[in-house]
DNA sequence: TGTGCTTAGTGTATAAAATACACAATTTGG
DNA sequence: CCAAATTGTGTATTTTATACACTAAGCACA
C-alpha cells in the first residue's frame, strides 16, 4: 500500500457513453462487468485515471482497451460524484460521450474477454452504479447539441443518403421531420458534398450519396455561420 | 499520513466562477491566495472535496466559506484535469459557475481574511493555475445558455427595468440589441410580471419595474414553450 | 419657471424563414 | 409488365425577425 496522503483522496474514473446508429436505432455500447461490485451486470466502459494522463486521454485509452474503438468524436459530458455511487470507496466519475460510425468501426471484445454489446437506448438492461443517470444526461446533451452543431455526421458512414440523415435526426430528436423541408434546409447550408455516387444493392430507386464537407463547414464558421436544424 | 491506497489517487477540488452584473459590467469574483503555490495571486474560490459530500454540495460550501454567498444559481461547468495543472500533486478540479445578484448579496471577506474582489471580465488580473481557461469556458457557457434559458434574471435584482435586462444581454452577448424588438419579444413571452412600481431616485423619467415570473415560466415549459432570445 | 438633458416607451412596414403539402421518377422483384 | 418501395422536387401561406424615429416623463440647472 505505497500511496499515502495527508488528507483522504477519492478515486477518479472516466466512463463513456458510446452512441452508434444503425439505420433505425440509436444504440449505446455496454460492457458486462467481470468482477464485483455489480458482477455480471452491464455497465458503461471506463476505468481509473492514471496519474500522468489527462482526462480526455484516459477516456480514449479506456475505450480503446475495452472496445477497440479509435478515432471517434469524444467530448466530456459531466462529472458524477455522489458519495455513495460506488459501494467500495468514494469514486468520482468524469463521464464522456462518444459518437462512432457503426459501419466503419467493428467492436472488438475487451482484452480480458468480457462481453461487449450494443443496446438500443429505448431498451436498455438494468445497469451498474449510476450509469442509467449518466446515459440520460448523455442523451439530453446529444439531443440538444445535434441541433446546433453538425455532430450527427459522426454517427453516419462517410457517404450517406439524405434519407438516412433525416432518419437519424428523427430518431435522436424523437419527432418526425418533413422530407422536403429537411432536404431544402440541409442542402441549402452548403455543407454536403455530392459524391456523385448512388446506393448499391437496394430494392428500389437508389439514392444519391452525400459526404459532410468539414472544410466548407470551417470556412462558413469563420464567416459567422451557425449550424442549426 | 493516515490515508493510504493500493493505487495512486488524485486530489479533487471544486472551483467556482461567480458572475455578477453591475449595470455596466459583467464581473467575476476572485480571491487572493494566502499560501503557496501562487501566493498572493488572484484565483477562483474553491477547495478540496470532502469524502462525504457531493460535488454540488462541496461547491456551495466552499463558496459560503470563502465569500459568504448563499442561495444562488450554481451549475457544474467542466472538469479540468491536466496532469500538471497544480505543481504540488495531481489535482482534478470540478469547475462550477454561479450567478449572483450583486445588489442583494454583499460579499463578505473570507473567513481567513483573504482578499475578495470583483473584477470585470474584460479586465482580469493574471490568475493562478489554469483559472484563466476555466473562466473562458464559463463565459462561453454563459453566453450560450443565456440565449435559450432564462438564467439572465439570476444576475439582476428581483425588480428591474427592461433597459437593465437589455443591457445585461448586450453585455454578455457582446452585441447591441434593438430596444423595440427586445421589449416586444420579452414582454410577448409572458414571463415578466409588471410590479406596478417604478424606479426611484433617477435623474430622468423613471422606468417600470418588472419581475421574472418563475411560476409562469414553469407552466409554459410544460406546454412546450422554449425560452429563446 | 422653463429649457435642456436623459432615458422610457411605443407601432408599422418589409424581409426572411418556417411550414404545409402531393405527385412523378426510378429501380427491383415477382 | 405490374406492384412495391423509396427518391426527388416546388410553391403558396404563415410566422417570425428586422429595421427604424418620435413623443413622454422627470430632473437639474439657469
Amino acid at each position: 500500500m505505497p500511496f499515502t496522503y495527508k488528507y483522504p483522496h477519492p478515486a477518479v474514473t472516466v466512463d463513456a457513453v458510446v452512441f452508434g446508429f444503425d439505420e433505425t436505432d440509436l444504440k449505446v455500447l455496454l460492457i458486462q462487468r467481470a468482477g464485483d461490485p455489480f458482477k455480471g451486470q452491464w455497465a458503461l466502459p471506463g476505468g481509473f485515471v492514471e496519474l500522468d494522463e489527462g482526462l480526455d486521454e484516459a477516456a480514449r485509452r479506456e475505450l480503446e482497451e475495452e472496445t477497440g474503438l479509435e478515432h471517434h468524436f469524444l467530448e466530456q459530458l459531466y462529472t458524477f460524484g455522489a458519495p455513495k455511487r460506488d459501494p467500495r470507496e468514494r469514486v468520482i466519475s468524469v463521464a464522456y460521450y462518444a459518437l462512432v460510425k457503426l459501419t466503419d468501426h467493428a467492436v472488438r471484445a475487451a482484452s480480458d474477454a468480457r462481453n461487449v454489446a450494443w443496446f438500443p437506448v429505448a431498451d436498455l438492461p438494468s445497469l451498474a452504479f449510476d450509469h442509467e443517470e449518466v446515459i440520460e444526461v448523455a442523451l439530453k446533451r446529444l439531443k440538444g447539441k445535434i441541433r446546433y452543431e453538425p455532430i450527427g455526421f459522426e454517427l453516419l458512414p462517410e457517404k450517406f443518403p439524405l434519407s438516412e440523415l433525416q432518419r437519424l435526426y428523427e430518431t435522436v430528436l424523437e419527432q418526425p421531420l418533413d422530407k422536403r423541408n429537411f432536404r431544402k434546409k440541409l442542402l441549402g447550408m452548403g455543407l454536403l458534398e455530392d459524391t456523385e455516387e448512388i446506393q448499391q444493392d437496394v430494392a428500389h430507386r437508389a439514392a444519391r450519396l452525400y459526404r459532410f464537407d468539414e472544410t466548407a463547414y470551417r470556412k462558413l464558421r469563420k464567416q459567422g455561420f451557425n449550424f442549426e436544424l
